[in-house]
DNA sequence: TGCAGATGCTCAGTATGGGTAGCAAGTTCC
DNA sequence: GGAACTTGCTACCCATACTGAGCATCTGCA
């Protein structure tokens, strides 16, 4: 588990560029729910859950939709996550993009030494020098 | 044209139940643009215009964000026409992390050692070991 | 030590998205 | 009456979204 097989070699995508699938796995471990507990909530097989999560297919906006839906989140942020650009307007009123910067920044139970520290090595893994 | 042949019988859709299709087709009349020219600018067929303007077929987000390029429109407008209903639920209580941790849990940048590996550094920070 | 349940993943098949080629009907020009 | 062009639509085909069944692994729990 956990465990990138082989990336599967891939057609033009920079392999583990793989967006959407992660903030679905990562929201969903979240959720605390298991594959099959989310595939009924939503309708769509655990099998191609876990291959969207992966990142081996794109999900139509029916299953975008019905997996928001089962996550309780906005089929928006889901879209933003999907290669999606937009365009009109950037974000404006966009609030909950919450990103783990803002988000250590903002936290009031770190230091200022321990907030630079935790940005470098965000940063660091995230390759965001 | 512009003559429906007989709205064929269909399959448990009410038949005439196409918005999409026919905003599209709406639109795109209103560019005074033939199925041809707009398929050159989006990169469509114009054969499979012709049947999601027809409501044949559901496109993916790839073709809707094509369409709505060629027409000059946002996404956004498209996707309202499309069949989704922007529901998020009941929003609120949402997920979505509002805590550092969970930013940290939901940011789809990290891989999970980088997670489990940054998760704790912040919990050495403040102490929830 | 077993077994039973849960987890994520893979394999094989079906349904549907989407392209290519070609059709019939309508114009315009000869 | 042609061609030569446009229009929208359809028949055929392939790629890919999606499902169902089953596998391998990791827990408990007796």
């Amino acid at each position: 588990m956990t465990a990138r097989p082989s990336e599967p070699a891939d057609s033009g995508w920079s392999a583990s560029m793989n967006v959407l699938g992660d903030f679905i796995r990562a929201q969903r471990q979240l959720a605390k729910m298991s594959l099959r507990e989310m595939a009924a909530m939503s309708n769509v097989s655990n099998a191609y859950l876990s291959q969207v999560e992966r990142g081996l297919h794109q999900p139509s906006l029916k299953v975008l939709q019905s997996i928001a839906d089962a996550l309780q989140l906005s089929t928006d942020q889901l879209l933003k996550q999907a290669g999606w650009s937009t365009s009109a307007g950037s974000d404006g009123a966009g609030p909950v993009a919450q990103s783990t910067e803002d988000a250590i920044k903002a936290d009031p139970r770190l230091s200022p030494e321990q907030r630079t520290a935790l940005l470098g090595v965000y940063r660091s893994f995230v390759g965001t020098a």
